[in-house]
DNA sequence: TGGTGGATGTCGCGT
DNA sequence: ACGCGACGTCCACCA
């Protein structure tokens, strides 16, 4: 059975259900009008509307409006999840300690509640990640500058791990900061942090820092420039120079269609 | 009719009704076992798994596994969402420009589609922003420091935008940046950027500055100190060190509870 | 458990 | 559209 639903169950079967469900571990839906107060890191409120709150079997909850990729409210996995009927009305708690955190979710109208039991699990496989950009420069140094020696990755200094420390084709030791996409001015703040840490390692030795980004702001560059800081263009995968490439038929015509003969 | 539930529909049964809540501006939950594609800022692939998706009437796409808060794939609002069947299988595909990004849920097994009728939607009240930390100080400036006179916020510079302008009681010029939770070497580099910049405005007034937050860890403490810049613990809310108070009833029993007598 | 930094971060606000 | 910084950021990793 992998889904169970109720379509506008009264309050006290809700419960059940989701007692039931919240004790085999199933990832609950409920979809009505509801209020939300949270308390914790900081405090809100939020008054009478529709939503969809989903509670993950891990103790996550979700309560998401009809708008935005985030949602309004919401508990981070760990916590406990406990349902009761207060008033005639379910009322969904989530808790959690460290740091001390509550939500709670009250119906004013439950339109549906489904339960879905949930068996297989993939991993995502991702590409054009800052690890793709580190892997890219170890494999071909030279991306970064001629002569350039990678040394070490994460290498740890008094400010913190550096992507990459090498050294330059004169001998200068190197700091090197990656970013997966353009970057403002924290980046260029943080490789200061770096390069400033490594320099008290290597006094006298003039040490180097290089952004390494696909592109970097203004504001950014000219911040480097103060720092006497540089700045080099490398995308995080190889092919990659936003060429909008691909692509390549005319069809995706709109409206109802029903089997295809386009791949893809 | 707020809600509408199709169990185990065909691939085309559930076409039919996603195009019509695609167009209805309904909000959409679909459940079951797929595969997802991304293509866009980075590349991702997911293989065959049971998992919730949600499709907002404002283009955003969520495909929830049954663990993490965060989506394991997503489209953000204002893209556009298409549902097809390609060799007898339910497709939806989402995309947009700047970025150029696309997603593809493919379906190999649909257990449940519903869509909702969102009508209703207020507007959230939180409290313990950064926001609320800057009316804090702003209200009682002696929390900063004894004499503290705030003139501007958000007081443009070269670097970037001031939270707090003012002046201390010798008349030297101060730069305060708050933060509403324990901060770490970022806020400091941000914090030294702003002095920077307002150092080049005001030359040789000896500009302060000063970061406020409930706290601060130890390396960003010695940044502090090595930039000559001072930190005062304050909470974003008044009575908030903290405390635990509150919660003085020893209910919340657990288990099945219907109805009770305890408020909150 | 806390520190540190990445993220397809998202989001709002200003230019 | 881009720049910039906040966020109840979340999250993995590591001491």
């Amino acid at each position: 059975m992998p889904a169970t639903v109720l379509h506008r169950p009264t309050h006290r079967d809700a419960l059940v259900l989701l007692e039931e469900a919240f004790g085999d571990g199933r990832m609950v839906t409920l979809f009505g009008r509801c209020t939300v107060e949270y308390d914790g890191r900081a405090t809100s409120s939020l008054g009478p509307g529709d939503r969809l709150v989903v509670c993950k079997p891990d103790g996550t909850i979700l309560v998401h409006t009809d708008e935005k990729r985030k949602p309004v409210n919401w508990q981070p996995p760990g916590c406990t999840h406990r349902a009761s009927v207060r008033d005639g009305r379910l009322r969904v708690r989530s808790e959690r300690t460290t740091p001390a955190e509550r939500l709670d979710v009250r119906f004013e109208r439950i339109d549906q509640l489904s339960a879905y039991e949930v068996t297989d699990r993939s991993d995502l496989e991702l590409l054009g990640s800052e690890e793709d950009l580190r892997r890219r420069i170890l494999d071909d140094p030279g991306l970064v500058e001629d002569g350039f020696v990678p040394q070490a990755t994460e290498r740890e200094t008094t400010a913190g791990p550096v992507d990459i420390f090498g050294e330059d084709a004169a001998g200068r030791p190197v700091v090197v900061e990656l970013k997966r996409r353009r970057v403002g001015p924290s980046a260029a703040s943080q490789l200061q942090r770096y390069v400033e840490a490594v320099d008290a390692e290597f006094p006298d030795e003039g040490v180097r820092g290089i952004l390494v980004a696909p592109s970097v702001t203004d504001r950014t560059e000219a911040l480097l420039d103060e720092k006497g800081l540089s700045f080099v263009a490398v995308e995080p995968v190889a092919g990659d120079e936003r060429s909008d490439s691909g692509d390549g038929g005319g069809d995706e015509n709109g409206g109802h269609e029903e089997d295809g003969n386009e791949e893809n």
